[in-house]
DNA sequence: TGGGGTTAT
DNA sequence: ATAACCC
């Protein structure tokens, strides 16, 4: 496949004397294994509490995906189409003047050449996605996933067993795989560094295997957190990589141009931080904390401003199955009631196949609307209820038929959200099954006996009602 | 702006 | 149930 240079290691010094310092202190510091946090996380002995995280985000993955079910579109400049937008496309498009969520309009007169397919059934994204992330759970069991693109993989204990295992001459014949961030020197005397490098060398292999098993190409950035791996993964774009030295953390971070670009603050903290008169990195690190906390209060004041830092001591955190199984639909109109319902139907029989492949049930349904509105067009309402426990048990077995029930109970949430006596005009549907339970079969007196709530005595005492709010439908 | 996901309040 | 965040 593409060959995954060794890029730059020799660099002018910059504060070369206070690095080596630095380095001697690591060198005594972190010698023995590792152990685990609070958290459970795995970090190094020796009060250096440093992690290796990688993040691996897959080059225009629906793109990858398409090219990969139909080859013929391959050297094309292509665009996945949902509704009237291209969400995203391949390289050969961008280099056209394609851009992600560009509307299909813009993108046919920038590029009339621009082959579309319909990416609005995300099924073998989905399936794919979750092969990635199988492939990496291979090498450490503790990844979390963003989106269906986009993996964090905590490397800290498998790069600690790697370096335990460097045999006298091998760590001097250490090298990085793929680029260094700023092209920043690498001290092999620095121990910190030596992680980081095997950190690179781990992610080569991940991105080897993701190409040679599935035929994919992406991106990874190594670092020592989940926001400076992200941030470090996108420098060198479509199939390389990137490991980030600890030296170059604030060079990396005062390189975005607005606070709007670190990963955590989104649309709204931007405008309330904007009001402020916060626009850049520099202006969130040096703004008053109490002012801040004011504002925006503790919690998010306190982590934005430790991001500002290039600091986040958020874990990896295991994604494992997922913890919700959706459709939605959007749409110009939806005025009628019957409309409404054949849309839902639709919607539920796929997701009644997925959570059929799945293999847990499904205890909460929910739908989601969204009302037509010239300006606030983001706002959604739900409404959600307990699934009917008979309905659940029907749920794997094909013999019965589970759509009437449930579409039953859809229609109910419908009425309680929608007033049908009235006009009304939609945009989306969702439908959304959730508080999904592995069907253990609990005996008596079994530990999972007595935390299965549906079986517990303390259910049927109907007092559990934790902090959900169901609304009530009437069979 | 699409069709998904997550966590916190 | 909603609001924020992520893709």
């Amino acid at each position: 496949m593409e060959k995954l240079g060794v890029e730059p290691e020799e660099e002018a010094g910059r504060d070369e004397e206070e690095d080596a310092a630095k380095a001697m202190d690591r060198a005594e510091a972190g010698e023995a294994g590792c152990s685990r946090d609070v958290h459970g996380q795995v970090v190094p002995e020796g009060g250096s509490s440093s992690r290796v995280i990688v993040h691996v985000d897959l080059d225009c993955f629906y793109a990858q995906v398409e090219m990969i079910s139909n080859p013929e579109l391959k050297g094309k400049p292509l665009g996945v189409q949902q509704k009237y937008l291209v969400v995203t496309c391949n390289y050969e498009a961008r280099k056209l003047g394609v851009k992600k969520l560009m509307t299909v309009r813009d993108a046919k007169e920038k590029c009339p050449q621009l082959v579309l397919v319909n990416g609005e059934d995300l099924t073998r994204y989905r399936e794919m996605s979750y092969k990635v992330t199988e492939l990496l759970e291979e090498f450490s069991p503790v990844v979390e996933r963003l989106g269906f693109d986009e993996n964090f993989v905590d490397l800290t204990e498998m790069v600690e067993k790697r370096r335990q295992q460097l045999q006298s001459g091998e760590l001097s014949a250490l090298t990085v795989w793929g680029h260094v961030y700023n092209d920043q020197y690498v001290n092999l005397h620095d121990i910190l560094h030596v992680r980081l490098l095997i950190g690179s060398q781990i992610a080569a292999e991940m991105r080897e295997a993701m190409y040679n098993q599935l035929g994919l190409t992406g991106c990874a950035g190594v670092a020592s957190n989940k926001l400076l791996a992200k941030l470090v993964s996108g420098v060198f774009k479509p199939n390389q990589q990137t490991v980030l030295l600890p030296e170059s953390s604030q060079v990396l971070i005062q390189s975005l141009n607005h606070v709007k670009e670190m990963p955590g603050i989104g649309y709204k903290t931007t405008k309330r931080l904007e009001a402020l008169g916060i626009r850049s990195v520099h202006d969130l690190q040096t703004f008053s904390s109490k002012i801040l906390e004011k504002e925006l209060g503790i919690s998010v004041a306190q982590r934005i401003q430790k991001l500002s830092f290039g600091e986040d001591n958020s874990p990896v955190t295991p994604s494992g199955p997922p913890q919700s199984f959706s459709e939605e639909d959007s749409f110009k109109k939806c005025s009628s009631e019957v409309e409404a319902k054949n849309k839902i139907e639709e919607l539920l029989a796929s997701l009644l196949n997925r959570v059929c492949q799945d293999g847990r049930k499904p205890h909460t349904i929910r739908l989601i609307i969204r009302r037509y509105s010239p300006e606030n067009h983001c706002s959604r309402e739900s409404r959600q209820c307990p699934i009917p426990s008979h309905v659940i048990q029907k749920l794997g077995t094909g013999n019965y038929d589970v759509m009437t029930p449930m579409v039953d109970i859809l229609m109910k949430l419908f009425r309680n959200m929608v007033n049908v006596k009235m006009p009304f005009h939609l945009t989306l549907l969702s439908v959304c099954l959730c508080n999904l339970k592995a069907l253990t079969t609990a005996k008596k007196g079994t530990i999972d006996y007595y935390l299965t709530p549906s079986l517990s005595t303390t259910s049927h005492s109907g007092k559990r009602s934790f902090k959900m709010k169901d609304t009530h439908v009437e069979d």
